[in-house]
This record gives structure tokens, C-alpha cells and sequence, in this order.
DNA sequence: TAAGCGATTAACTCATTAGTTAAATAGGAC
DNA sequence: GTCCTATTTAACTAATGAGTTAATCGCTTA
């Protein structure tokens, strides 16, 4: 949960979740999207995967990346729960993902 | 919104917050709750209150803190909707909040 | 196998953050 | 006014984070 909220603790790290959110990109895909090293951006998803929050998956020579959902919203979900206990925030739509995941052929 | 998540970054920032979703506190009690010395304390509460989740208001010698409930959930929501765009998860959540305190005598 | 490209690691710099103690500000009580 | 308490500000230190360039690793292809 920490390394969540550290993660997303950073405007590029969010820029490129937001990124992530339409579609999956390599390495090198995202590091065009942004005016700064691809070494940076390598840091960048690094602590974005360490968080649980992109997974990386390594075809040939490049390096794909993806969002993971779940993680976000539990994560999130919690906090907000614990934080404004008036009613369920994010529920549905951790369950409504739930769902859509497992009818979903892909992953 | 930058603000907001560099604010919930920090562990104990976010504490804060926890404790004031239950009561609302002085800086001093606030301060109690923690191993940190009281600068320390008043900083934090600074950079929340500058980020728009807690709000003070000095009475006497007292500073009293209380949640800002609002800017929290439509930061985090509006997040959310950009990155899982799949429903409407924080939505009911703003709405049942500010239909809460529009009934509420308080505040 | 050599060249080239994608990606990461290493080594380093610079700026920012989190914490400290000491001092200042401001109210309340005597 | 003087003292005491609550809180913040100032000044400083130590650690962490974000970025750089140069070097390395691994895959593809000629």
C-alpha cells in the first residue's frame, strides 16, 4: 500500500498509467510519449511494477508493458474506505473489473 | 491534485487523515498520536491543508483540524475514472457525501 | 560473428523531503 | 504584566528521489 501511494506520488508515473489505461506499450513506446531518458523511464515503470500497479512481460527484444487494474482500485478503495466510512466508494467497481476479468479470454 | 497525491505519499500523512475521519482533533492531539516531535506534526498538517484535505480553524490558543472529505474523493475519483474507465466507481460515493452534508446542521 | 537496436544497470549530481532542536508568536490564567 | 501552554517558524542535517550520461546485457539480422 505504501509503494502504491509512493508510486502514484509522481505526475509521469500517473501520465504513464494513464498511458497504460488505453493500451499496452513497450519500453521504448512510452519513453517517446515523455521529454526525458529512457533510463528514467526505466526507473519509472520499475517502481511502477515493484508497486504491483504495471506488469511487464519481455517478447524478443522488447519489453511490454500493461496496467494492472486491481491493485489500483483495491488499494484506493481501502484507503477511501477507511477514510470516509459513509457508505461503499469503489466496490462496484472492483467487482464490476472482477467480472469483466473473468469473462474476459484474454491474460 | 498533484498536491493531493504528493500529500498522501507520506505514511503518517495519511494517518492523519484516518484520525480525523474519526474526530476532529487539535494539532496537539494530533501530535500525541505520534512518535514525531511536534514541528514535525505541524508540517505535515501544513502540506495536507495546502492540498486541500484537512481544514483548520484556530480557536483560542487551539487549532483545531477536521477532514476534508470532498477534494480527497473527487481527486481519487477522477484518477480512477482516467486510468479504469470501464464504470463510475467514486461517483455515488461525491454524490451520497455532498447529499450528506447538505442535510447536515454542522459546518 | 559482427553490427545495431531495445532496454536496463551503474555511477554520479542536484534538489527536495523528513526530521531534529531552538526560538518566536499568540492566548489564557494568575 | 508575568508565566505557562499551544502552535508555528527558523535554521539546520541527513536521507531520499529524480534526472543525467556512459556502459552493459540480450536479441535480431545481415
Amino acid at each position: 500500500m505504501d509503494k502504491v501511494f509512493e508510486a502514484l506520488a509522481s505526475t509521469p508515473r500517473r501520465k504513464i498509467l494513464a498511458y497504460l489505461a488505453e493500451v499496452d506499450l513497450t519500453a521504448g513506446e512510452i519513453a517517446a510519449r515523455f521529454d526525458m531518458s529512457k533510463p528514467a523511464i526505466s526507473k519509472h515503470l520499475q517502481i511502477l511494477e515493484n508497486a504491483g500497479l504495471v506488469a511487464s512481460e519481455k517478447r524478443g527484444q522488447f519489453v511490454h508493458y500493461s496496467l494492472v487494474r486491481e491493485n489500483l482500485l483495491n488499494t484506493l478503495n481501502g484507503f477511501v474506505q477507511r477514510v470516509c466510512p459513509v457508505s461503499t466508494p469503489l466496490k462496484r467497481e472492483s467487482a464490476a473489473l472482477r467480472e469483466t476479468r473473468r469473462s474476459d479470454p484474454e491474460e
